[in-house]
DNA sequence: TTGCTGACCGACG
DNA sequence: CCGTCGGCCAGCA
């Protein structure tokens, strides 16, 4: 298949499709998987653009480094980052993810 | 075309 | 402990 020819920005659309239901992701996993780890803002500029895209982006599965969520204000300024999450059982907590080192599925892991 | 911004991360003082 | 700065790449005015 030569889907290599898919930009960062691609990629990230790309690995946050893959990315399992019931499981969470960092920005800088992300970067670090598509062989940039200093580029995790662009994975997080990449969600924003997101909307640009035909396909569902889960967005609300990949959260920083933290388990914060941190990009809760983009899915319309409520807590249904926090919802989405909650619905596909990840307990949601003051903005933060519990249990996240569990929960937490690495790309260059699992990939 | 140039410059700024952005849902991050890690290092430094 | 906490605040600040640099770096990474792509989109947009």
């Amino acid at each position: 298949m030569n889907a290599e020819k898919a930009s960062f920005f691609d990629k990230v659309y790309e690995v946050a499709r893959l990315i399992p239901q019931g499981r969470v992701t960092s920005y800088g996993a992300i970067a670090e998987y598509l062989g940039s780890k200093g580029s995790a803002r662009m994975v997080g500029w990449a969600m924003n653009n997101s909307h640009s895209r035909n396909d569902f982006i889960p967005a609300h599965r990949v959260v920083n480094r933290n388990g914060m969520l941190t990009g809760k204000h983009h899915f319309g300024g409520s807590n249904m980052m926090a919802e989405l999450l909650a619905s596909e059982g990840i307990e949601v907590y003051n903005d933060h993810i519990l249990d996240f080192d569990k929960l937490f599925w690495d790309p260059n892991k699992e990939l």
